[in-house]
DNA sequence: TTGAAAGCGCTAACAA
DNA sequence: TTGTTAGCGCTTTCAA
């Protein structure tokens, strides 16, 4: 037999119907079946070395068994460690991920959903969404589960999963105001993220919270990128030469904020303290170390895969979680004015 | 209709069997069709929204359209841009990639490789094998199309994309005598994994063709992160302080060697110079910024997808492809006893 | 060029 | 508890 061995193969060998051998190998399907024959029939799947076909599994029961993964950009080092806990749980639990990168092309993102859909996907964990993501958007009207990583789509009635970011700011601001900090600056990221908005807000709302109300001067990047930090930055140091500190959208755009301080010749955190956001891997060894909030990455992934288990278990009701955050202190924040 | 449409709605609306419906649909299907009935079918096609269920097609054409994708450890910075390479052109192919992460762990390599087996992948990208692996060297025995990425497995039969470590090392080696080094240090990674080997022969090779012959200093880390590599480098310090110079065998090796230097009281480039391999992100950003080869991460994903497609296209001889290094040289190298 | 029939491997529904 | 029948949606073979 070149072939490999289907369940007809084994029931033969067991002497029972193919749709007994199926049940016995299966105890999850209806019918319970004699610890005799199932014996047999496991012995028979055993020496032939059965494994069932997913693909005729599939066809018969709707279920794909695949789940796909819809990344922006798996280059950047805070999205791995979530694939990784997607990817875990979600494996634990019989599922296989399809990834898709879509580059941060709205374009991409459109055509990997579709073609995910395509491919009858159980559900889709998407860390790429743009605040008004069209696609998106049609996703909850499909029937298909959904979750939405770090990225969220106001108002599309998605299950979302991410860091505490505005505890996480508020935490940045609350520590740069103790250390004595009153002009601070925020280079924020694109603003049709919804992290960003997050961000951003939580940051002014600090601002306004805090002794002497400190006006913000935000300044947004094009991307989260070290060059678009840089360039931002640079234009914020032009603009607003007296600042002491300055947060960054995330750890990619502080280290640009690093390097338009080199350019300005500014010492951190002597000059200037800086404070990034993520605490991706490395930052702890930048010069300085960076001070940053760190979000629970893999964390976040395990919980988004189980919010999708939750979904295809049949749980309707969409879910919002917040994962906590914790601000990581280190050497680029210090007292102003040194 | 609540449910998706099939092939024989599309037929139905167009009046024709759904054989014809399905030829007209897929040119590459034997039986030419009239470009009149063609268009007809096409055009129900659209106006159905119809989508081919691609189940059904695999468990009839025995193609899934899904290849398996199998990592040591997506956290590790030089994996995602491979994986990338690897998922964008694949993804252009037609096809799609179950992502596996096995974490190092033999096992779990084993249990993912008959999981995507089962799942009956046409091919596998294999990222994660240990020169001895079992499990990896079964599949020459298999049908299944294969490609190990980094890391090969010698006499395994078996194609291998991955960078010209051996150049890399020998330029470094260069680079480290011709400012003056004689005393040099390498801090291997594991001794199981074929790049260890390769780049430990490379710079046996290489110090022996150096004047003077330099004597090799190596010791092995138990695993290629910082913590071991800064180990592995207190050990070599300890034994053989007048070094001047220290290879590493990638970069978070690199990374541990700082911070064993660090421990040390010693300077870098002033006491010792340090050189890492592969050029992960961030290593220039490090104080001092890391002297590193640079390894074509993205190309060899690429590559690795194309030589897989030549597989999956009937090609059956085994293919190495080693794409060409570049030594990047930054501010962690100097003359010596500065 | 098109239609008819069959079947990929599995499991759901029903019957015994 | 087990067997029978049928069919998931597609493509392939064969016949017209």
């Amino acid at each position: 037999m070149a072939r490999r061995p289907t369940i007809r193969d084994v029931a033969q060998r067991a002497g029972v119907h193919p749709a007994t051998a199926s049940r016995a190998l299966n105890p999850a399907l209806p019918g319970r079946i004699t610890e005799a024959t199932a014996g047999r029939v496991r012995a028979a799947a055993l020496e032939l070395g059965y494994t069932p076909d997913p693909t005729a599994r599939s066809l018969r029961t709707r279920r794909s068994g695949v789940v796909g993964v819809v990344v922006p950009d798996l280059t950047n080092p805070v999205l791995p460690p979530i694939v990784r806990g997607v990817e875990e749980t979600l494996w634990d639990a019989g599922l296989a991920c399809l990834v898709a990168d879509t580059d941060n092309d709205p374009e991409r993102e459109a055509s990997a959903i579709a073609e995910l859909a395509a491919r009858r996907c159980e559900g889709l964990v998407v860390a790429s969404a743009t605040r008004d993501s069209a696609t998106v958007r049609a996703l909850a009207g499909d029937d298909v589960a959904t979750v939405l990583v770090t990225r969220d789509v106001p108002a599309a009635g998605l299950s979302f999963v991410g860091g505490d970011d505005a505890a996480g700011v508020r935490a940045a601001v609350v520590h740069l105001v103790g250390l004595g900090h009153r002009r601070i600056g925020y280079v924020a990221g694109p603003g049709d993220l919804s992290t960003t908005r997050t961000r951003v807000r939580a940051l002014r709302a600090a601002l306004a919270a805090a002794p002497g109300r400190p006006r913000p001067v935000v300044r947004h990047a094009r991307a989260y990128t070290v060059t678009a930090g840089r360039a931002a930055a640079a234009r914020m140091l032009a603009g607003d030469g007296d600042l002491t500190a300055i947060l960054a959208g995330n750890d990619m755009l502080a280290v640009g904020v690093y390097e338009a301080l080199a350019d300005a010749g500014l010492r951190c955190p002597a000059d200037v303290s800086v404070v990034g956001h993520n605490d991706m891997p490395m930052v702890d060894k930048l010069e300085p170390p960076l001070t940053t909030v760190a979000i629970p990455q893999y964390e976040i992934g395990v919980a988004a895969a189980r919010v999708l288990l939750g979904h295809l278990a049949g749980e309707r009701a969409p879910e919002r979680r917040l994962l906590a955050t914790r601000l990581v202190v280190r050497r680029s924040t210090a007292p102003p004015g040194r």
